[in-house]
DNA sequence: CAGCGCTCTTACCATATGGTAGGTTGATTT
DNA sequence: AAATCAACCTACCATATGGTAAGAGCGCTG
């Protein structure tokens, strides 16, 4: 028998499952819900509403992220080596569990379909973002650069890290399961390779 | 008075800018075509059903990638000029026409999450993504890798370069439209060097 | 033991959505 | 002039969805 707090986080982890392989549109409280054996009125206990579940999953994924980011930078030694040892624990923990990655790229490019409602001043991602940006400033060659050059290389970095886990189920199916199982054998180097190149 | 053929490319064009924009469960028949004036009934005489209506523009724009990567394969000499001259291209137009690119990320994360129905073997990005990979194993560098490499490279480029422009709007929102018209004035020359820095 | 709050359920409800059926209009063909 | 066909529209339907209202079981506390 669960706990309140554990069936909250089987239902966080459950919905999160779901907006990232069916984004929030394709998502049903009905089918998180039951995938649990519980029904949406449930899920509805523990979040107000679709959209604050959205924002619970969301926020959680953005204190992972941060979480990701400050071990990294804990760890390395120089700017460029904390962000190769981050964007290198992204790729690792991505390629397993796509969910968060995907979920990166769904939030980008759904703002503009959804009206985001009163969280226009609090955006859960924005707390991962900034220091990301920051920290890409810090790199000797993106020194001198401003903001908009290192959200240029931030987004060009999670852009290709993120697309191959989300699509290899597509892979998968359009080019058969060895050829993306292979390709996940090597994915990890190829990354850190783009990294290096695009720091140094 | 607008003809048959050219009712049918306008739906279509709307079809692409809401499918983009808010995936395919977040688009409606009737909010595609009343943005034209018409009732989703017709927009069913043309399109059978939402899953043709994905299905054609998808191919349409299969069939506008494979064109870009033809003229640039036709104008470039090596295959490393002919895949900076298509990326170059393919960045140039998606910096002002992202629907295309959101579309690409979005078919390949969306596979998940739906049944494709008979579409199994018929996938419209296959007849673009075949040359594309074929063509980096043309090249030097990954000339002897398998098509693993290869694709683990296309999927590396396409999500740098796809989702700043598909992001256009949650960045604009987040980090104000000034410093995302400052990243699209370098956007292209930093996907010319990681695209650069990948290929030779 | 009475009351209370938490967890979760059964009933509902309003709305949106994809899709069908059948008609109307107007141009083209025979 | 009659028939045909494309290009729509009105009417309708079944279903799914987010959300509300009210209550049942149950452990905890006074």
């Amino acid at each position: 028998m669960p706990s309140s707090t554990q069936t909250r986080n089987n239902l966080l982890g459950v919905a999160r499952k779901h907006l990232a392989q069916r984004g929030y549109h394709g998502t049903s409280l009905a089918a998180v819900s039951g995938e649990l054996g519980l029904t949406k009125q449930a899920l509805l206990h523990y979040f107000k509403s679709k959209d604050l579940l959205y924002a619970a999953v969301l926020e959680q994924l953005g204190a992972e992220l941060l979480e990701l980011l400050f071990a990294a930078m804990q760890e390395g030694e120089t700017a460029e080596h904390q962000l190769e040892g981050f964007f290198e624990a992204l790729t690792t923990q991505g390629l397993s569990q796509p969910a968060g990655l995907s979920l990166v790229l769904r939030d980008l490019m759904d703002f503009q379909g959804r009206g985001l409602g009163p969280d226009q001043g609090n955006w859960p991602l924005q707390s991962f973002f900034e220091p990301l940006i920051a920290l890409i400033q810090a790199t000797q060659r993106w020194q001198g650069a401003g903001f908009a050059e290192a959200l240029s290389v931030a987004s060009q970095m999670l852009g290709a890290i993120c697309l191959f886990p989300s699509a290899q189920g597509a892979f998968s199916n359009r080019f058969g399961p060895g050829a993306v199982d292979q390709v996940r054998r090597t994915f990890l180097l190829q990354t850190q390779d783009l990294v290096i190149g695009r720091l140094r």
